[in-house]
RNA sequence: GCCGUCUUAGCUCAGUGGUAGAGCACUCGCUUCACACGCGAUAGGUCACAAGUUCAAAUCUUGUAGACGGCACCA
């Protein structure tokens, strides 16, 4: 069989996915064997509107990789793929293809109308990440695929909210909200980011005090063209004629319309008479009165604050102590409201404010104006400003989850987070200070809150329109119009996708659904870092509420794939890099081991080199595996032929300690989540160890066509391709299927009638046994005395055409080990004629050198540069002697030889010995010389 | 304001108390019969800075500087 001369992604990558898929691989029925320990992942939904980015590519790489592993092992696996229904995004492009395509409003079309449509889109586009997942290589059980409004899934979200309701967990209330005015809904904290906006304004407004004016209440009406001519005096009063003033600060001066009261600290000495006075609100015609609360800071400001309690969480909570009325004066599109008054109403927020600066101003009510930096709150998705508004909405009460949480953390170390600096803190002081949820969304896309009101506006919680009738008496009933936040149905995603519904009240012991006993806990969350909070946390929340398990045992948090400017990628910033465009240039499997090669939970800097160099690694793994099939017609790879039968060559007894010694560590590094550390050492065996050595060493007979040796090599091929199986799939399966003997013998005892593939085949799991210290010791002299040989010939300026002895002296044992690897050092070493003995015996002109077991020359008559010969002994020396120095510092302290272990002291004594030994015969080299 | 992370070779990054590592780039040499996406040989680092703990610090502690993240506040 020959193969290309270069590996080409392309044809492995469409050779195999559909088979696996079709052939159940990915489920975990394949798994035969009854006993199986399972092993379960579910995915985090991604949105339906989205296509794959980097941070997919990172986590679903690393979810695969391990349910690849686990599966090879035997384990019942199953990764469950979905998607979620993603509100707001959904939503926004149904809107945005209404207005392209029809010119029309949501509202023109109607609810019912409007959410067909969103369907509509939803199966027209929403399978695309689902689809990019297959040329990922996602081993994911596509016949378990969830989406978030199934109808099983939507009947778990109205349990559940019913639950919570009827145990009064979830109340409806009037609050001060995040309202985002374009997309006209509500938000929760998190959906809220900042922004800074370094040239803000801090506008100073004068309200007068009633009774006091020279001006009357009507005079401060809107329009009214009357200035003032007033001193101002320190402390945020000022008096002018018969006017006193209080002077406060804001940055949102429209909001002064809704103004209904002032409010300063009740020590504030400055402002003590005037508490309980009345002030006349300009532009509004209304009377406020001066209240005093504790929430004022008299030393911030003017120390009088403006209380708005309709449109301010603080002064919302300031009204609430005084029993102040609450205005609100913006629509939901944050235009001024009627309460706003005439001259408003209707007018933008940025418009109104404009408007009420410029009328303080020719009231000569405007203090003063500050350049002031000031971060504004603005919605996650839109960026546009969020309005803190008095509204009412539906909320969840943490307190009992949250404690839930908690106790899972404080009493089991659940979930266990890698890494697990800084976020098992992190995420333990959020919860800790845990507020409501908000879970009411303005929007017609998702699940609609399952509560009806009558025409008195009682409100009726069911499961169903007919449940709630009854419960209303008969009564005509109107559903609530918001739909849940979206992470409510995918904080139940680790239980309602295993079939959960809540059906049987909680669903905590009968009748569970099979999935659910078979999957539940599942064994780790993979995901980033953003959304810990919004979705890991309420997962493990709701998970122990309503099932009494725990949602996953471990949580593996990625870090950022960044872009080559250091910033995360974005759309804006134009530095996203696109998986599909890097899958096409180096191939899957190349980007999937370079992104497992990021060490767990580091962020990085985008880097096509890295990801080159992997694809490097895969023609090298295609050639090395091309070079042995080439050789090795009618063989196959046979386990023992590896074994430790005492005909096997240091080499083979080497190669085998170095297989078994990386099988040890991959297995031990995937097992606490360190796949950079897999990824290394397989990275090393097989290019360092394999090819660069036990390859070249093998060579010879492998070309001679001996069968016992190329089937040594197939075998070690073979255990390799499964180890980089999970990183590579589809590289390794498309080697693995053409290596002779390979067949579903070879799979795990889980699998042994499904048909050949090497994702079934035992991972290796490597045996301390096959570790043999002798042969690792044996083989690094070789290759020790071979590099040294190479040295002298790159130095020497050597020609590889032309051949020399190699004189050797070492002690018996290594004098054995040398005559035993002749050839290959004879091969390696480029080097005609081996001479070993006890003593060198060469004439002047060698060049010369010594190992750890060795000392060796190379006679040159006529080919050596003396000059040259002379340097590179002293850099020899140079560097052992500067060794040698640093040790025999640290052995001259008395403290070091008293308090450090024995051992160590011992190790560093024997080194310097050592190293004494080796200068003094490389010192005596180079007197020959002089 | 509070909490936290990072700073290691030209670049991108590993490394957690005991002789500083990788890939790429650089230098030199190789059309060696698997691979130039390759082979061989070099060079390159007072591990941001300062103080401390220790026989011993890139690694632990504290501080400083710079980069960044989360939370809170923002009249």
């Amino acid at each position: 069989m020959e193969l290309a001369k270069a590996y080409d992604p392309k044809t492995a990558e469409e050779n195999h996915y559909k088979r696996w898929e079709d052939s159940g691989f990915f489920k975990p029925e394949i798994n035969q064997n009854p006993d199986a320990v399972k092993y379960s992942i579910v995915i985090p939904p991604p949105n339906v509107t989205g296509s794959l980015h980097m941070g997919h590519a990172l986590q679903h790489t690393i979810m695969d990789v391990l349910t690849r592993w686990k599966r090879m092992q035997g384990y019942r696996t199953l990764w469950l793929p979905g998607t979620d229904h993603a509100g707001i995004s959904v939503q926004r492009k149904v809107v945005e293809q209404l207005k392209k395509d029809e010119h029309k409003k949501p509202a023109d079309i109607g609810r019912e109308e409007f959410v067909k449509r969103a369907w509509k889109w939803k199966e027209q586009y929403g399978d695309t990440i689902t689809e990019q997942m297959r040329r990922e290589g996602a081993s994911v059980d596509w016949t378990r695929h969830r989406f978030t409004m199934d109808e099983s899934l939507s009947l778990a979200v109205r349990n559940v909210f019913c639950t919570l309701y009827e145990e009064g967990s979830i109340y409806r209330g009037l609050r001060i909200v995040n309202w985002c005015p374009k997309d006209k809904t509500v938000l929760s904290d998190l959906e809220v980011k900042e922004e800074t906006k370094k040239d803000g304004k801090l506008y100073y407004l004068r309200y007068p005090l009633s009774g006091t004016q020279a001006t009357s209440p009507a005079s401060l009406q809107p329009q009214a063209d009357e200035g003032g001519d007033f001193t101002i005096q320190a402390g945020g009063t000022g008096v002018a004629g018969e006017t006193t003033f209080v002077t406060v600060a804001t940055t949102r001066p429209e909001t002064m319309l809704g103004d209904t009261a002032v409010a300063v600290s009740p020590s504030d000495e400055r402002y003590k008479h005037l508490i309980g006075k009345m002030i006349d609100l300009p532009l509004t015609g209304r009377q406020i009165p001066i209240i005093a609360d504790e929430y004022v800071d008299a030393e911030f400001g003017t120390g009088a604050v403006k209380i708005t309690p309709a449109h301010d969480p603080n002064d919302y909570l300031v009204g609430q102590r005084h029993h102040l009325p609450q205005l609100l004066v913006m629509n939901d599109d944050a235009t001024m409201n009627r309460e706003a008054g005439p001259v408003f109403e209707g007018l933008d927020r940025f418009v109104a404010r404009a408007k009420v600066v410029e009328q303080f101003e020719e009231l000569g009510l405007l203090e003063k104006v500050d350049d002031y930096e000031i971060t504004l709150p603005v919605c996650e998705r839109c960026k546009t400003i969020v309005e803190p508004i008095l509204s009412e909405q539906w909320f969840v009460k943490m307190d009992e989850m949250r404690d839930l949480a908690l106790d899972l953390m404080r009493s089991e170390g659940v979930p266990h987070f890698s890494p697990q600096v800084p976020h098992e803190k992190v995420y333990t002081s959020w919860l800790e200070n845990l507020k409501d949820w908000t879970i009411s969304r303005q929007l017609w896309w998702g699940h609609q809150i399952p509560a009806w009101y009558d025409e008195d506006g009682n409100v009726f919680v069911a499961r169903t329109e007919t449940e709630a009738v009854e419960k209303a008496g008969g009564k005509a009933l109107k559903q609530d119009s918001d739909v849940l936040d979206t992470w409510f149905s995918s904080g139940l995603w680790a239980f309602s996708t295993f079939g959960w519904t809540g059906e049987n009240g909680k669903q905590l012991t009968a009748n569970l659904p099979p999935d659910l006993e078979a999957f539940l806990p599942t064994d780790v969350l993979v995901t980033g870092r953003d959304i810990i909070f919004l979705w890991v946390s309420r997962m493990i929340m709701l998970t122990k509420k309503f099932t009494g398990q725990i949602a996953f045992n471990d949580c593996v948090i990625t870090g950022t794939v960044l872009g080559k400017d250091g910033k995360p990628m974005s759309k804006s910033r134009n530095n996203g890099v696109d998986p599909i465009e890097m899958f096409d240039k180096f191939g899957v499997d190349a980007t999937r081991i370079y992104l497992a090669s990021i060490a767990t939970g580091a962020d990085i800097k985008w880097n096509d080199i890295g990801v080159e160099t992997y694809r490097n690694f895969a023609n090298k793994i295609w050639n090395a595996t091309r070079f042995c099939l080439m050789n090795s017609t009618g063989n196959a790879a046979q386990p023992a032929n590896v074994g430790g039968a005492d005909s096997l060559s240091l080499a083979d007894r080497w190669i085998v300690s170095r297989l078994n010694t990386t099988a040890i560590a991959v297995n031990r590094a995937l097992e606490t989540y360190q796949f950079h550390e897999a990824v290394s050492r397989l990275y090393h065996f097989f290019w360092d160890d394999f090819c660069d050595w036990y390859i070249e060493l093998s060579k010879d007979k492998i070309t001679a066509g001996d069968v016992a040796a190329t089937s040594r090599m197939l075998t070690v091929i073979e255990q390799s391709l499964r180890m980089l199986h999970p990183f590579m799939p589809y590289l390794t399966e498309e080697l693995w299927l053409k290596l002779p003997g390979t067949s579903s013998v070879l799979h795990n005892a889980a699998y042994t009638s499904a048909d050949a593939t090497i994702m079934l085949a035992d991972f290796p799991k490597g045996e301390a046994a096959m570790i043999d210290e002798a042969a690792e010791t044996e083989m690094e002299a070789v290759i020790d005395l071979i590099k040294k040989v190479r040295n002298i010939r790159a130095e020497m300026n050597i020609s590889t055409a032309i051949k020399f002895s190699v004189h050797i002296a070492a002690d018996a044992t290594m004098q054995t080990v040398f005559k035993a690897n002749e050839f290959q050092i004879l091969k390696l070493a480029k080097a005609e004629k081996l001479i070993i003995a006890d003593e060198l015996d060469v004439p002047r002109a060698s060049a010369k050198a010594v190992t750890n077991n060795a000392r060796l020359a190379v006679p040159l008559e006529g080919l050596i540069d003396f000059d040259k010969e002379r340097e590179r002994l002293q850099t020899q020396i140079a560097k052992l002697t500067e060794e040698k120095s640093r040790l025999d510092a640290q052995l001259s302290n008395a403290n070091f030889v008293e308090r450090a272990p024995v051992d160590k002291v011992d190790e560093l004594r024997e080194r310097s010995t050592e190293l004494r030994e080796q200068i003094i015969t490389l010192e005596s080299n180079l007197a020959s010389l002089l």
